[in-house]
DNA sequence: TCATCCGATGGAACCGGTTACATCTCCGGA
DNA sequence: TCCGGAGATGTAACCGGTTCCATCGGATGA
């Protein structure tokens, strides 16, 4: 609870006003403010005038007191379990653009996956003057609804989407891209993988795309592992799996970062990749299409999925435009990481 | 420039205010107010009855006036040219967390490296009221200083030290950090080596690295590279390098991202590192220590800048402390992607 | 020449809280 | 019985802009 405390001190220089700059330039706090805001009804010579006191004083119009005249800031909150990953950085880094184009200013916090931080930090964004929230999943503590409708401000989850959940939803298909994924794996002949997933506790998305893949028939053994959402947790996911004595052809790993510590490890491990082990990946993050061997990986939309919302939100906020569920393609990208399994043909799918 | 639009109309159902909960519970505003701040000096059972009110009527108390009177908000502002970047996510999430733990909130805005664009975000973050900036690096438009001294923020510097600024830097000696890790691989034997940077153009944390590696006596050959900051740039660096006839023996990216780009590229070409070549990064984000091989790297104290610069921004708010400059010291982390050069002993100095 | 209209300006209420100060009540001690 | 003082509450000014409405002077038209 931040403790409220005297923010300047009062006999400190106080700040310029409008009614100094007024005063100064003798006119009334009216004509001051018209000046300030263009308005076409001052004189060129008033004008002037004021200007040059604008400018002698130094005058910074304070934002505060004219958000609370506006009735609002323009800004907005998201709420996300850590900048820290790229995926998510993506995501903000379109969503921050989009909202910047719209005169709009985003408030980020990280929850760390804990959902009671989440709704302090919900709350702190609120009082803050946000009004919208963006949150990551449909995992959250049952007040934040009544909270954000209270400051009314509408909520967004991303990263998930979902036409019958009481928010609305922009994301991709979670289940669907497991199942595609997996689907992948089974055509090239992998019917023995290993899942690997970062925490699923506070994580509809990983559950879901745990259970997407799942439901996919034809798959003779699927092992699951749960492991820390990192490059270092595909690290130990990877060590492991290659302490099982019936080795896994393929890794299906439900994020990139932890796909690259499994790759590492393996190659490490002194495997050749993908001869002796598939990988792939979630996500589409920078390097992935870089990597050695390139990763097979769904690729999600975070950038649409970033400008989408934040449209969704300025559209919303400027012409109560009610906020749509909308529903992004993920897409799966083959590239050298996965190949077929049929001991036939050990070649991979794309050579370099 | 955003236009300032109504931001309620006039007829929509009007906010609950605290005069109406007073209204309605029969007291005063003033007592209603000191209700809401847990005033001691109020009885409980009128306490009572106004909370009653508060909760029936979804009273929620507007931020901005509350703002408005205290003189301010707790926001602070960071100006960064990308969030998607490791290094800087792993900064922000450090800034966050300690500001968080102030009580203030951060604001965040990207600038794609452009000092023209990063004036306009300062000031964007100022008009929303934030009491101080972080920005990155020296290199600045000449007018942001007096931009935040009109708004009264101060501005501190980050990933960068320099005492004789004018501004507050907190960070590292990147001239330094940078010859040292060219005595690294001189010391290994690298005599001919090439440096691989990201954009130089705005960049002075960039430009100190390089001058401090070219700053190290007994290298016979210095190559220099400019490519993207990605991964995407490394490999393209990488490629440029094995198409050179003379090929040096170690390249020093300044950059880990970059580094690993490179790395793959490298193997992708078959070299077997780090034999056939030594690598070496900057930076240290998460997945370096995980690589195959490891990447041996100047390690930035990214979380600590994060910490004691939200620290110190937060202290010269509460007493005016001032903001001091902070060398914080970054670190060679010797692992397995650099290995001795003198056709001897081709033995890497750290095994996987 | 007088009524009218418009452009420029000022006065003051207002946004939604906080708080200094005044007031009122009720208590105990002299 | 009277007074001082503490506790509870109300009144109104205030934070720093915005804006409705009134006012005033000069130009225009009849």
């Amino acid at each position: 609870m931040p403790e409220r405390r005297p923010l300047r001190s009062k006999q400190s220089a106080r700040r310029i006003t409008l009614r100094d700059v007024a005063r100064e330039a003798g006119v009334s706090v009216a004509t001051a403010s018209r000046v300030l805001n263009d308005s076409p009804s001052v004189s060129p010579e008033t004008r002037e005038d004021v200007l040059r006191v604008f400018a002698r004083l130094e005058f910074a119009p304070d934002p505060l007191a004219r958000a609370l005249n506006a009735g609002g800031t323009n800004t907005v909150g998201a709420v996300i379990p850590t900048i820290n990953h790229a995926i998510f950085a993506a995501f903000l880094e379109a969503l921050e653009a989009r909202l910047d184009a719209n005169g709009y200013r985003l408030l980020i916090a990280t929850t760390g996956m804990d959902p009671r931080v989440e709704l302090e930090r919900a709350r702190s964004l609120l009082e803050m003057g946000a009004r919208a929230l963006i949150v990551t999943g449909l995992d959250h503590e049952p007040e934040l609804t009544g909270l954000a409708k209270r400051f009314g401000a509408p909520v967004v989850a991303t990263s998930i989407y979902d036409a019958a959940a009481s928010l609305p939803t922009i994301g991709y298909d979670n289940a669907e891209l497991g199942r595609q994924a997996m689907r992948h794996l089974l055509d090239l002949g992998h019917t023995d993988v290993a899942l690997v997933s970062g925490p699923t506790a506070q994580n509809d998305r990983a559950r879901l795309r745990i259970r997407g893949a799942e439901s996919v028939d034809g798959v003779r053994s699927l092992r699951t592992i749960e492991t820390e959402l990192s490059v270092g947790g595909g690290v130990v996911a990877a060590k492991q799996v290659l302490a099982w004595d019936r080795r896994p052809t393929a890794l299906l790993c439900v994020t990139d970062l932890v796909a690259l510590g499994a790759m590492f490890e393996l190659q490490r491990s002194d495997l050749l990749l993908p001869r002796d082990m598939s990988v792939m990946g979630f996500d589409h993050i920078s390097w992935s299409e870089h990597s050695h061997p390139r990763l097979t990986c769904v690729s999600l939309p975070v950038a649409a999925m970033g400008q989408k919302s934040a449209q969704a939100i300025c559209d919303f906020l400027t012409d109560g435009t009610p906020i749509p569920s909308v529903l992004l393609q993920g897409e799966i990208k083959v590239r050298g990481s996965t190949c077929r399994q049929s001991g036939a043909s050990p070649e991979p799918l794309e050579r370099g």
